[in-house]
Formats: C-alpha cells, sequence, structure tokens
RNA sequence: CGGGGCGUAGCGCAGCCCGGUAGCGCGCCUGCUUUGGGAGCAGGAUGUCGGAGGUUCAAAUCCUCUCGCCCCGACCA
C-alpha cells in the first residue's frame, strides 16, 4: 500500500465551493502568533471561547493525519486504544491527592446530585483504576493503553490559539509492567516511537530531558519542535548529545576558583540603585563580580537564594533542594519588615533567622558586589565563609548558553522549542497511591510500575506551521497536509473545466488527496488562497498553457513550477508524493 | 491574580477627547463586462455601537457597574 493514500474516513465534498473554507484576507485581530493567525486565515479553526476552538474542515484533516501516524505508531509499538471518559469523579483524584494538589487547572463541577466531577486534564486516576479492577495477574502484563481524546485544562492564560488551549487533542498512554526494567522497556519503545511519529510528521524536533512537574515521577524526556516563538527553553551541546529544558538541566559546579587575596569588606552608598544593571554600572563592575540574593518563602520558612549577577534562580532546583512544594519570592513590601532594607539592597552578610542557599558559581567568586541589608547601600569585597554563613551550596541556577555540557561533551547552546511530547517513567507513584497491585510467578502482591506518554495532537498541528511558513502562508509536509494537491483551474472554460474534472478523478482514484477549487473566481484569488491553505502541490489548469498542451505543477514549498501535459500529472505527482514521504 | 489595551456590519478599522441619532475598506447579494497572482462599472442588503444602570431635551460618545477578548507577568503540558 503506498503510504500517501488517502486517509481512511470519508470525502465527500473536496470542492472548495462545497466546503466550509472561511479563508481571512486580512489577520484577525486576535491572533498573534503565526500560527494562530495563518490556522485562522486559512478557515482551519474559528475560537469559541478564549483556548476554545471549532476546528473547521480542513483543521480536522490535520488533526486526522497526525492521529493516524499517531496510531500507527502507537500500535506498532504494541499499545492498545481504549478510550476513557472526559468526566472523571472526584473520588479518584483524592486518592491521589491532586484533587487538592492540581488547583485550578482542574476544571471542577457537582451533577446533579451535587458530586464533585472534574473535567480531565490527564487520565493517570482513570485508567489506574481499570488496572487495578481489571488485571490480576503478572501475566496479563506488560500493558500500554492508549487514547486519543479531548483534554481540559483551565489554563491561567490560554494564548497562541492551538498552541495553548484550554482544550486541545491529546494522545495520552500509559504503561504497566511487572518490575524496572520491564518500564524502562516500555520506556524506551514511547521514545523511539516518539522519534518516528515527529519524524513521519515532518518536522525539525529534539528530545530533551525534562522536568516532571505536576505528572510527578523519576524521568522524562520532553520533544521539542524547535521554533523561534516556542514558548520553552533549551539547551544542548552541539558536539555532543546532551539536551535538556533550562528548567532540568544540570549546571555543573565550576572547577577553577577566583585565587584572588581577600581584600577588606567595605560599605559603599548606591543611592536609588537597585537592579543588578544599575549597580554594576554604578559601581563599573561586570554581573559576574555581584552576588544577588533572593528571598523566598516556601510556606514554612523563609530562605535566601544566592546566585551569580548574570545568573537566574531556578526554583524547580531550589524546590526539590528544600524538599519544598511551593515556592514564591517574598513579596517586596514584606521584604524591609524581614531584613530591614528594601528590595534591591538585600544581601547575606548578617543575616541571622534565614537559611542560606547558595548556587555553586558563588562558592568559585571572591571579593563580590551584595546588598548591605541598608537602604542605598552595597558592600565591595564580599567574601562567603569570612563575610557570612553559607547553609549549603548547590545547583540553583539555570543553565546558560556558554555553560560546559553536564555531560562534559561540549558546551551549551540555547535554542526555543514547543513541547508536542511528554514521556515520563512514573515508577509506582499512582499505583502506590491507588493499590494497583498484581501477583506475581511467587504469589507475592505488587505494585504495578507506570509510564505515562503525551502527545499533543492539536499542538503538534500548530507546531508544524510555525515551523513551515512563509509571507503568503502554510506550507504543509506531505504528511499531515489536509490535502496533498490543489487543483486551480483559472477559468470556467470548456476545456478547462473538463480537463479539471478529468484529472481530479483520477487522482483521487489513485488515492490522491486533492482540493478542487471550482469557485468562479479570479486567477489571484485562488492562487492567494491556495498558498494560505498550504497543500504541499498546486495543478494549475489554465486557458493559455492548455493552448500549448500543457497544465503546471508548483511545489508549495520551494515554489517551482514544472510544466507538463495533462497524462503525466499523475506520474508526476505519485513520484513526488512517494520521494516525499 | 497584577499591569496594559480593546469590544462599533461577516473581517479589518474610523467616529468617542468636544453629546445632536453611525461611517470607511474588504467581504456579501443582483446585473453587465472581465478572467495566469486578491477585477471594473452600476445597483443593493447588513448594526439591540458587548451588556445593565445612571446623567441629559438628546448617549457609540460622559459616569458607575458588569461581561468578554487580546498582550505582558506570575503559573503550566
Amino acid at each position: 500500500m503506498e503510504r500517501y493514500r488517502a486517509i481512511d474516513f470519508p470525502l465527500i465534498r473536496m470542492r472548495v465551493s462545497q466546503t466550509l473554507i472561511p479563508t481571512l484576507r486580512e489577520d484577525p485581530g486576535e491572533a498573534e502568533t503565526v500560527s494562530h493567525r495563518l490556522m485562522l486565515r486559512a478557515g482551519m479553526i474559528r475560537k469559541v471561547a478564549a483556548g476554545i476552538y471549532t476546528y473547521l474542515p480542513l483543521g480536522l484533516r490535520v488533526l486526522r493525519k497526525i492521529e493516524r501516524i499517531v496510531r500507527e505508531e502507537m500500535n506498532r509499538a504494541g499499545a492498545q486504544e481504549l478510550l476513557m471518559p472526559v468526566a472523571s469523579p472526584a473520588e479518584l483524584w483524592r486518592e491521589t491527592g491532586r484533587w487538592d494538589f492540581y488547583g485550578k487547572e482542574l476544571l471542577r463541577f457537582k451533577d446533579r446530585h451535587e458530586r464533585d466531577f472534574c473535567l480531565g486534564p490527564t487520565h493517570e486516576e482513570v485508567i489506574t483504576d481499570l488496572f487495578r479492577r481489571e488485571v490480576r495477574s503478572y501475566r496479563q502484563m506488560p500493558l500500554n493503553f492508549y487514547q486519543i481524546q479531548t483534554k481540559f485544562r483551565d489554563e491561567i492564560r490560554p494564548r497562541f490559539g492551538l498552541m495553548r488551549g484550554r482544550e486541545f487533542i491529546m494522545k495520552d498512554a500509559y504503561s504497566f509492567d511487572r518490575d524496572e526494567t520491564g518500564a524502562r522497556l516500555n520506556y524506551q519503545k514511547m521514545y523511539d516511537a516518539y522519534n518516528r511519529i515527529f519524524r513521519r510528521c515532518g518536522l525539525t524536533f529534539r528530545p530533551v530531558e525534562a522536568d516532571t512537574g505536576l505528572i510527578g515521577g523519576t524521568s522524562s524526556h520532553e520533544f521539542m519542535v524547535l521554533a523561534d516563538t516556542g514558548e520553552e527553553t533549551i539547551v544542548y551541546s552541539e558536539e555532543g548529545t546532551y539536551a535538556a529544558n533550562v528548567e532540568r538541566a544540570e549546571v555543573l559546579p565550576p572547577d577553577a576558583c577566583d585565587g584572588d587575596e581577600h581584600r577588606p569588606l567595605a560599605a559603599v552608598p548606591t543611592p536609588g540603585r537597585r537592579t543588578v544593571e544599575e549597580v554594576t554600572t554604578f559601581l563599573k563592575i561586570t554581573p559576574r563580580q555581584l552576588v544577588k540574593t533572593l528571598l523566598y518563602d516556601t510556606g514554612k520558612e523563609t530562605v535566601a537564594i544566592l546566585v551569580r549577577g548574570d545568573h537566574d534562580v531556578n526554583e524547580i532546583k531550589v524546590k526539590r533542594l528544600l524538599g519544598a512544594t511551593e515556592l514564591e519570592l517574598v513579596k517586596p513590601e514584606l521584604v524591609p519588615s524581614l531584613i530591614g532594607a528594601p528590595v534591591g539592597y538585600v544581601g547575606p552578610v548578617g543575616l541571622k533567622q534565614i537559611r542560606i542557599l547558595a548556587d555553586w558559581a558563588v562558592k568559585a567568586m571572591a571579593n563580590f558586589v551584595v546588598g548591605a541589608n541598608q537602604a542605598d547601600t552595597h558592600f565591595v569585597n564580599a567574601n562567603w565563609e569570612r563575610d557570612f554563613r553559607v547553609d549549603q551550596f548547590a545547583d540553583l541556577r539555570n543553565a546558560q548558553a556558554g555553560d560546559p555540557s553536564p555531560r562534559k561533551d561540549g558546551v551549551l547552546k540555547t535554542a526555543k522549542g514547543i513541547e508536542v511530547g511528554h514521556v515520563f517513567m512514573l515508577g509506582t507513584k499512582y499505583s502506590q497511591a491507588m493499590k494497583a497491585t498484581f501477583l506475581d510467578a511467587q504469589g507475592q502482591e505488587q505494585l504495578a510500575v507506570m509510564g505515562c506518554y503525551g502527545i499533543g495532537v492539536s499542538r503538534t498541528a500548530a507546531a508544524s506551521v510555525e515551523q513551515n511558513h512563509d509571507a503568503k502562508g502554510i506550507k504543509w509536509p506531505v504528511p499531515i497536509a489536509p490535502f496533498h494537491v490543489t487543483l486551480l483551474p483559472l477559468s470556467q472554460s470548456q476545456p478547462v473545466t473538463q480537463l479539471a474534472e478529468t484529472l481530479y478523478g483520477t487522482l483521487q482514484d489513485a488515492g490522491i488527496e486533492v482540493l478542487w477549487d471550482d469557485r468562479d473566481d479570479r486567477a489571484g484569488v485562488k492562487f492567494n488562497d491556495a498558498d494560505l491553505i498550504g497543500a504541499p502541490y498546486h495543478l494549475v489548469i489554465g486557458d493559455k498553457g492548455l493552448a500549448q498542451g500543457q497544465v503546471e505543477l508548483k511545489l508549495r514549498h520551494t515554489g517551482e513550477t514544472k510544466k507538463v501535459t495533462p497524462d503525466q500529472v499523475l506520474a508526476t505527482l505519485s513520484s513526488w508524493l512517494s520521494t516525499a514521504v
């Protein structure tokens, strides 16, 4: 079977005149991002409420294409498809504690009997419940279930169209294994499947080490589509293999220390200079010679975090080190009551009650500048140990471009990415909370070792647009394009119309998906809509060309055109399509 | 939730400051002409000016409240 064959749902209307494809000539005011703008303009999606969209026929076809690839690869990897409900009862979520922990992102409601429900933002609880009810024996394992389904997360701020919706389509899979080894194997299978899926979708992407966030678990990778508009920052080694989300990327302690002799601590006036930039400019030093002191509240205690002036605190790392579930910067108005100086002048010297944690980079510094805990004053030539106590040194900052790779395989660079997939090793977090056990070969009760694996299907569509577009519109990769070919008869003349109809039939019979622009519109309108909608190939039939016995084929991606005779069209397109897939 | 902005025809916008009963472009409908990169002419339809209340002889315009949306931030897949 040829792989570009028409997708397996009924293709009844492929004529533009009979399909709702409300293209927009102008940019809609609500859209900022490329994918959002172009998908609205191409008539693929329409907004219903903030972060909630209707997929119009063209948009839906793209989703179906992606879903089809996902299904094929999930099935190939041995996962079985099922479908869980959108609504789930609070009891399941209370069992794992996530009813409280998940926060406002979980959209809750009551049924007519006043029972608590939520719209599923993910389905660990539901699937684990299924597992514990239905699976008894190790003989039934390993298992891997997946579904492609609508998820709802009540995002604080939905944005960018399909990139960050509240309602979105996700493929989620959950594996249950007898032991850690089996779980690792399933994890690897999913990791490999994800690589295949995104490659088949025609995306430029990179798997990176990631934080586990609200889902929890022991290790995870994110699949990032590389695009400047991405919301995530990744660091990677160009020379080596290391790649990670900045949230996650480890930073090695510097091996060289500033060996300068310790000079005497001195207070200097820094009137009105609060920010790193203001202070360093005023004192004519670089941010690398200054240490920032940030006060955080964990709900239980206040801690001071010290990082070098040009570094950013990584709150995830701080949380992990402290074992805290909450971590918030102390509100600026509360700072004076804690240390006697306003924000901008906080420093570690003389901090009594507050625990002081410092990033490794600080350990390597000498004679640096810190706030003096007194308004309009900083200390110069501060040195840790001599001038203040550090309770613990640790990796507490975000990795940056220029840092050495933690694998020692080169220097890190940064890039922006869109997270389209995420695989997690969950371990027994959920099976333990929900008592999902099975009997092993010795008749002993064991906890299932789980993994979970998500792909943002609708986000993948948007990510593809972010990566493949030009000023005219979208350039869909062949495997996920809503149609392979847009057929553009440029006039209503009898020979043109007749040839269009013939070729439309010929191509469809060969399994090539054709969108026939049969509207009685000007050539310019059709060309522009075709470019906007972005099918990879355009077939143009005009009176002039036809007089020479020729039609024109255009490649949307490169803009190249090729004149062929009508009877060469099928062979040409078939060969293009088979090499493109 | 904090900061900024916007809701006027299907879409993009003007009008609001300075109150006098709504306009432009595109699209849409009809007809004729046109037809290889968003046609021309002629005619036509379309608005509870986001909603509620108030001030006023009179409110799109001023005031109060409210709802929705967009952008930045905190948060997050």
